[in-house]
DNA sequence: TGGTGATGTCAAGCAAGCTTTACATGCGGG
DNA sequence: CCCGCATGTAAAGCTTGCTTGACATCACCA
């Protein structure tokens, strides 16, 4: 059960809301670095701030973020 | 939108199992002392995990890690 | 009594998330 | 042509997640 995480599908929601990685930073308190290196899968966001995007999006911490078994 | 952990079920859901921090550990390739941190709420884990504890326990992020807006 | 399993916690150390600052690129509009 | 906006990326630094190893306590049981 080690599980890593592949993939998120935070730039195609945030598209289809038409915002900018600026946008979606503010909302979310965090830096627009922050959010163009998931986005770009540079690294993977905390559980809080993964579960602030999902609720954000009105959705879940499973449909935005993908895993697989390591 | 600025979330932070406040707690989580995860000694409940292992508890209803039947099962020690360790076996729970072992399961999922962390430390017995992940486990019991996590359940002692010294820190919050990795979404890599949470979503492996989840997925453990056949339920969501949602359901075993609750959030307040800080 | 002594042994064992389960839990709590601490310390040191490495890895990863996030910050600020900064700079480069591409693009559309004036 | 220049501007402003959106994006990508890098460096340095702080904080937090996770590790191993170790030790203490407690309950239960032979």
């Amino acid at each position: 059960m080690e599980l890593v995480v592949t993939g998120n599908l935070v730039r195609e929601l945030r598209v289809a809301e038409n915002l900018s990685q600026a946008d979606l930073a503010a909302a979310l308190g965090v830096s627009r670095q922050t959010v163009n290196s998931i986005e770009t899968g540079r690294y993977t966001p905390s559980l809080a701030l993964a579960i602030a995007l999902a609720r954000f999006f009105a959705t879940t911490v499973e449909e935005v973020f993908h895993v697989a078994e390591r």
